[in-house]
DNA sequence: TGAAACTAACTGACCGGTCAGTTATTAATT
DNA sequence: AATTAATAACTGACCGGTCAGTTAGTTTCA
């Protein structure tokens, strides 16, 4: 895939593999994924991937360990930048960053990965949790703190605001690229934050009896 | 695996192969699973399976076949039942009764494997979408619109709704058997869908400038 | 020229699916 | 009731294709 195929770039060609192997392993899964389809994806052949890589799983796991915890990183740093000052402005750029990610199937191709290996793959799901879920569990327990410090919030558990924020975000990545599913009317990624937010902060009931 | 192994019950095959499959697609991946070791666990030979299958993805297609929908269903019926009278409790109920199953890994494994596999079998996503989809969109429609005719539920949008009451279900099955992570606090699924439908109903503001 | 990068041909294990043959059960016959 | 015939259920060895990983040889470039 370069205008000079036969140039030698040894320094770029790990990630030119992994980039490959991402997109063969989410669309076949990673056991029906072969080897020789990543090669011919990163422009290669079978036995090049093999100077870089020691295995097959050599390759999901450097997937996993290269992806894993940049959007949950991305939602601590907007949490310890906005909350202290509004947790509900903070929330809402959480929740539109995380939704924009989940619509986008190239950010989202890693998390799908893993959620569809981790199982069979016990380091990957233990890597995830101290890397991902942790992180992403720090980043709310401090945007409720803070919430409840400046009245914004009332005080709800933790284990239940990570169900709350990144249960529909799943659900909307999982309706997405696994059902194709894509209501016609809520198209727009912020449209559909806005909507989450929404819910999530005033609830299902009305509230007219309220100024 | 039965008291008179060499007993003939042609009958029960079918399904005590179906048993076996579906544990050991979901503990394997499908493409992984082998049919041998359904075969085992189902108590037979490997030839013998193929006297009641045709081939191992006709074994996936007709797991999920037999499995779908009933999730769903359930939804529709307690809402049904329940959401003319008093929507709130009917949401309760759902949502319990959808937080049980997800905590429960045997009720969960078919639509874990549905997770799973159905990207790869369009077929699947496809029987999966207007068979359980399309199930729980037109519940959550009768929900909403009768928690909105008693004044229980301000109107809110179908889709988010779907997002934000499977959602958490969803990451809550995928916390558990993906990721192994159970917090401590709330083992209870009761005590978890009470909890998510506080927040579902209250949102996450204060209410104190109410009544 | 020599080393690094790469290719293509190859190997061997694995596994879905088949099938000739075996065993359990039932039916027919005496 | 005992013997035989017929059939349904099942087994396990086998075949053919696939694919992860290897290697011998080729190209590129300093």
């Amino acid at each position: 895939m370069n205008t000079h195929p036969r140039r030698r770039r040894p320094e770029a060609r790990p990630d030119e593999i992994l980039d490959a192997a991402l997109s063969v392993f989410v669309e076949q899964g990673f056991t029906a994924a072969r080897v020789e389809d990543i090669a011919r994806r990163a422009g290669l052949s079978k036995g090049a991937v093999y100077l870089y890589f020691p295995s097959k799983e050599a390759m999901l796991n450097a997937l996993v360990e290269q992806s894993a915890g940049t959007l949950a990183k991305a939602a601590e740093r907007l949490v310890a930048v906005g909350a202290p000052r509004d947790p509900e402005a903070a929330l809402r750029s959480v929740v539109f960053m995380l939704i924009k990610a989940m619509s986008d199937p190239e950010i989202s191709a890693a998390p799908r990965l893993v959620l569809t290996e981790a199982h069979r793959f016990p380091d990957i799901a233990t890597f995830y949790r101290s890397h991902v879920l942790d992180t992403a569990r720090r980043a709310i327990d401090e945007l409720v703190s803070d919430g409840v410090a400046t009245g914004t919030f009332r005080a709800v558990d933790t284990d239940m605001m990570m169900r709350c924020i990144g249960g529909p975000c799943l659900g909307h990545m999982v309706l997405a690229s696994v059902f194709d599913f894509h209501p016609q009317a809520l198209s727009d990624p912020a449209d559909i934050a806005d909507a989450l937010c929404d819910i999530l902060l005033y609830g299902l009931k009305p509230r007219e009896e309220c100024a």
